[in-house]
DNA sequence: GATTCTTTCAAACAGACGTTTTATACTCGT
DNA sequence: ACGAGTATAAAACGTCTGTTTGAAAGAATC
């Protein structure tokens, strides 16, 4: 009776070409078509394996998958520690839209890290406690921050957890309703100079409405009848 | 060699108790796990009914699901028909959301038609056009109109696009990231009444971002710089 | 009441999938 | 050189799934 990894069951190193090759490959596929739909014998033709490998260095699909987690994880710290975090919180904010629509739009290299958590949030798989711990919550911590500093004295933690999903869903949008999208307005592609102007248009959208919660204030509801500016 | 449905191939009529038993089991299996995941034999016991009646009234499982589209397409138009359209465009934008969110939410009546169009958005199958063109286009169109007569002067085609998906993916938002949502927030529950508020803040919040673009007008880009309000 | 059409049922089929087994190279330490 | 440990390969196994089969029950028509 074999049981997980020859010996060392639970090491986390990336070392090992066909293990690595195995993870890329992988999260390509699993970021594609969702745990389900990826099939064993799709990713290891993809990495060039044999199928019994995913046996032998994850013990079966469900340990590939997080793995697969972990990996993105671990490569997203790097990316992320090498952002600046300098500047006042509108443009801290900007920044934080720009970084988070460049990863949902996958512009540059062909990152499937963006796609397999955007994929993880709608269809949660048993390791989404996980990645809420290690990956969302610090990043979520990092907006709520901001979003309390912008909104100062009209910030309630009910109305920092709205403004929050706001920014977020305009951000998840492009992403999660991209086939709409390109089936809607055809014409107006999402390469990767859209992305710049759709991050511009979704920062300068939500610093406006916050800055007009701020300025509104007193009126926690029912604030839509006059203009909210002059 | 038997084909299709016996006598009439492409009656799209819901009588017949099995045929309107399995349709309704089918939207409810499908809205949950997705096409791939919801099994025919799954459907069919919750439908009460033998496994071969998919292959009798709908051909196969793609029949099946195709036809819970038109069905669930059908049930939509007579919602949407008894709805009021009446008020200025600030006071229909916000009902817009709150319908929209209401059928996202799925408060009320425990209907699978929001969550199964919302799946079909995120994963699209072959039927994802029909749905585009009976369904979400004409929605769409009216979210046009109201957005592009909110900005007023400053309405350019791309800056309607780019409001029209701010506001609805503020709304997918509490869908697509509900289970986020549970995890990061388990106070904040996703109830009915919460619903109305949810509304009552994106209507706010994407009123104020409208308001602020239709101000600012001349600078389409770089707004974001001074306060946008005073 | 016999015939025809419609509908349901239990059973099986063929294929795809995850997983396991067995055997074979390869890499060291000694 | 040799054996212990590591890694890959090919093939098969058992299971689950969509689909089909063939028969039987029910409804309708003459």
């Amino acid at each position: 009776m074999n049981r997980a990894a020859p010996a060392r069951p639970a090491a986390p190193d990336d070392t090992g070409a066909t293990r690595l090759k195995l993870l890329e490959s992988a999260g390509e596929v699993f970021s594609r078509k969702g745990f389900r739909d990826a099939t064993i014998r799709e990713i290891c033709g993809l990495a060039g394996a044999n199928i019994a490998s995913v046996n032998y260095h994850f013990r079966d699909k469900h340990g590939l998958y997080t793995e697969v987690l972990r990996y993105a994880d671990r490569c997203a710290v790097h990316i992320e520690a090498s952002e600046p975090v300098a500047g006042d919180a509108r443009r801290r904010l900007r920044q934080f839209i720009k970084a988070y629509i460049a990863a949902m739009l996958d512009v540059g290299r062909p990152s499937w890290h963006g796609r397999l958590i955007a994929r993880e949030m709608m269809e949660p798989s048993p390791a989404l406690d996980a990645i809420v711990a290690q990956i969302i919550r610090p990043r979520s911590r990092v907006l709520s921050d901001l979003v309390e500093e912008l909104l100062g004295p009209a910030a309630t933690e009910r109305r920092v957890i709205r403004c929050k999903f706001s920014i977020i869903g305009q951000c998840l949008a492009y992403h999660s309703g991209r086939h709409i999208h390109k089936r809607l307005h055809p014409g107006f592609e999402l390469s990767s100079k859209a992305a710049d102007e759709i991050a511009d248009h979704i920062a300068d959208f939500s610093l406006a409405a916050i800055d007009a919660l701020r300025a509104g204030h007193k009126p926690a509801r029912r604030a839509a009848r006059g203009r909210p500016g002059s």
